[in-house]
DNA sequence: TTGTATGCGTTATCAA
DNA sequence: TTGATAACGCATACAA
């Protein structure tokens, strides 16, 4: 592995010209020229080890998700990559299995790498940002926002996405429909609950709170809930699903009950789930959260000190 | 964010001995609890660009898949996670979409960032490790191998998982089996139909080639080839599927044509994808395969010198 | 067992 | 514009 003074002492220049060149101050023509070849035959490749220990920060943005299978996170990876790589730094993703413990390690892990910024989707609604944000690192939540702390959140409407799903439900003539979301106190939740609700109450429908089952955002949940619905003969006749990983279960309580029943469901459906005919799929805009969240957090890295900010992306 | 130097201030000792605090070198039990307090007191969080920049490398691996979205890969990222975390080491993730301009640039920089070892699930058999071979960094493959590169190579015993898959058509009174894998020269392709053939041949049927389709391991490819074999009206009465995502695809195909046909399936399916009753999944032992990989990484991160030694799971 | 001093490879400051 | 040099924070060789 070649060092700066090794590409310093074949170009005949200070090692301080090789930084510059490398960094695009500006340097002779010719000498940068000798730089650029002795660097190419050397095979030089910066050690950025020293480099962030010298700036303070590395190259390398964090991503830490809470669901690696789930396919609106991989999608919002997609769109935080595209506008990262494009401002040249490299995305890492890190999976926590909606793990607290697994994603306040990684959390730790950025903050000690010093990652010049971390994007979180956070498992929950406690996760721990302290440490970075008693560091002053910059970090921005996404999906969902984090209590204790102040940081810059992007999310979607989740309320006009939960209304969105009902009334989509209620033109097809649906008026009983229940609502299969995640916990309560969890925003993406709640919200889109709270659209179920005015959805049904503008259209002049009884919202009846009998027919919000709370699950997990998992597919099992979504089974249960289904089930759960089907046992106690809750008269419904459409369900809205807060998410989709949820629908998949609840598409195979039904399948199992022999029952059908017009079904909207928040997000873009997972690959390979093949959705009923009375299913509608209401995609929300991962891909763009993602490339938001990645955004604000590069203006971060770049040095902007504005208090926290909340950006809502339609549904 | 506090440095050694202020945590030794505060304990009342020297540097050395907090980092042999720290790296668990023998320190008098007194002066260790000190430095603890201190550095709990502090909050003191290592700098791992410094630490990094004196060991000459980091305690990251990363581990680089084509394809975030096959639950292959994921389960893979699973095993890998478990040995590596256990070790000390954490894995970030590096998506490369099949794209081996993508995957040199992981490559690139996780050889710059002197990361401990790199997990390699090659995009294809072309893929460039040249860097991080010549630099003498720590790798494995994984799945697939590389070509041009001599590296430590954990691999599935594809030929097995293909003709279990076969035999097991064939135990259903399949006869004429088709063979949907993936492209030529991509060993996990190739061995896969090589055991569809040593089934038939073992069962003294012919193995004939026709029923062979090439595809890409892709949802969309597997729903071309089944519409192909379709299309051409082939004599098939089942189908042996080199992988689960191919699966959706052909699922598809035949639904779409209101056709149905034993399938045997390599690999574990795809959440939410509903399989037909007449579907044998043959699960790969993939998180086995990526934790024997961390294993054999962590061996060489440990200075094993030994030649570079190819390892095969069974199926 | 503990402390002192040095160097890891960069970038930034300061002089020239 | 260029070069010499210090400093980033840590781990270790060496001395005590």
């Amino acid at each position: 592995m070649a060092t700066i003074y090794e590409v310093a002492a074949r170009a005949g220049v200070s090692p301080a010209t090789v930084s510059r060149v490398l960094n695009g101050t500006a340097v002779a023509a010719d000498l940068a020229e000798r730089v650029r070849s002795a660097a190419a035959e050397l095979d030089y490749t910066p050690n950025r080890s020293a480099r962030s220990l010298r700036r303070a920060h590395s190259e390398l943005i964090a991503l830490v998700i809470p669901d690696i299978e789930n396919p609106f996170f991989t999608a919002l990876a997609r769109g935080v990559e595209d506008v990262a790589r494009e401002a040249g730094f490299s995305v890492v993703l890190c999976n926590t299995d909606d793990d607290l413990a697994r994603e306040s390690d990684y959390l730790r892990v950025a903050l000690a790498e010093r990652m010049a910024g971390v994007v979180l989707a956070p498992a929950s609604e406690r996760s721990d940002l302290s440490g970075l944000v008693a560091a002053g690192r910059p970090i921005v939540a996404v999906d969902r926002a984090p209590h204790e702390h102040s940081v810059d959140i992007v999310t979607v409407d989740n309320v006009a996405a939960g209304r969105h799903a009902t009334e989509a439900l209620i033109a097809r003539g649906a008026r009983r429909i229940a609502c299969i979301t995640g916990p309560a106190g969890v925003d993406t939740a709640d919200g889109r609950a709270e659209g179920w609700r005015a959805a049904l109450t503008e259209a002049g429908l009884p919202a009846d709170e009998s027919l919000v089952v709370r699950s997990d955002f998992r597919q099992g949940g979504g089974r249960e809930s289904m089930e759960a619905l089907l046992a106690r003969g809750a008269p419904v006749d459409a369900a809205v699903i807060a998410n989709s990983v949820m629908a998949v279960g609840v598409a195979r309580a039904l399948r199992g009950a022999g029952r059908s029943l017009p079904l909207a469901v928040i997000g873009d459906l997972p690959i390979g789930f093949d959705a009923p005919d009375d299913l509608i799929a209401l995609p929300l805009p991962a891909r763009e959260l993602g490339a938001s969240a990645a955004r604000r957090l590069l203006e971060r890295i770049s040095g902007d000190v504005e208090p926290a900010r909340s950006l809502v992306l339609p549904a």
